[in-house]
DNA sequence: TTTCATGTAACTTATGATGTTTCATAAATA
DNA sequence: TATTTATGAAACATCATAAGTTACATGAAA
């Protein structure tokens, strides 16, 4: 089943960003990634969306923090995301009057519901600045020839 | 994100296997789920691996429970889905080195590992029969004009 | 006015699950 | 024994959709 690296890659990237002092165009983002600029700005305008980043166009333009990382959470980026469920499991849905299936269904909903909230909560608790501590220096977008 | 609904269908097929005297085809099967007959063997022959089908050939031939629906857990069948993660969330890998992405990812399978150990817990908790309860008598492939 | 950047729509590609066809194998039945 | 009915399995086709690409409009700086 196909996973969705959105979440993981932005954070990166935005972490990067923070040790910019100048805004961070979509095709080094990309090139950083390994990615296409126009991906990019679909996922970056989620963020710009809810505030946490701003867009410049023109000479000098790209992509910049809106905020301190320590005012950011997982939870922030994940919602920002959209995109609905985190689970590969879904519910069938072929005979909905069918007293078994809705039983069946109940029960997977009322374990996904659960462990949904347990992984929210979690994200709530961690903000940015907290993957960020002791490598302050570390540079964006470093090009290895061997593909890293 | 597309939805995998191979659980939930097996446990309805199972709870109705229960309530039948002779053997599921699985073109009978494959006509309550909406489906076809072998993507029906695909997804059973993951159930006989692990003992909890058994399947016939030939004449009267077909899918049997092997065992009692109150010794089958709905961790069980998830597991004999086999197929890893319930999580659409990946992790990226475009620099496995950068120490960055290194506690991004760290961070985000601390979170999914500790909601998947609840999820798997809780699944591990609900054997079949507990779904079926009340519901003796409902018929198996229950067919409808109208598609129901 | 040229260059560099984002914004957006439309289109193409890649991937993987699902569905289909086909034939081999095995068991009951006539 | 021949026929019918079933699973087993391989090979192939289809479908959904995320990701990637192309193209062009817009806007800002040099
Ligand atoms: S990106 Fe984190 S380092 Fe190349
Ligand atoms: S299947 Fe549960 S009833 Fe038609």
């Amino acid at each position: 089943m196909r996973k969705d690296s959105r979440l993981s890659r932005m954070l990166h990237v935005l972490i990067h960003m923070d040790q910019l002092d100048a805004p961070a165009t979509s095709e080094k983002i990309a090139k950083m990634l390994n990615t296409n600029p126009v991906v990019v700005r679909r996922t970056m305008a989620g963020l710009r969306d809810k505030g946490y980043v701003t867009s410049v166009k023109g000479h000098g333009g790209g992509w910049s923090l809106a905020m301190a990382l320590s005012d950011i959470t997982l939870l922030d980026i994940h919602n920002a995301m959209g995109d609905s469920s985190v689970f590969t499991i879904g519910l069938s849905d072929e005979h909905t009057s069918c007293p078994i299936e809705i039983a069946v269904n109940q029960a997977i909903s009322d374990v996904l519901i659960e462990a949904e909230a347990l992984l929210l909560e979690r994200f709530r608790d961690v903000t940015l600045d907290k993957l960020a501590v002791g490598f302050a220096d570390y540079p964006l977008n470093q090009q290895t020839s061997s593909g890293e």
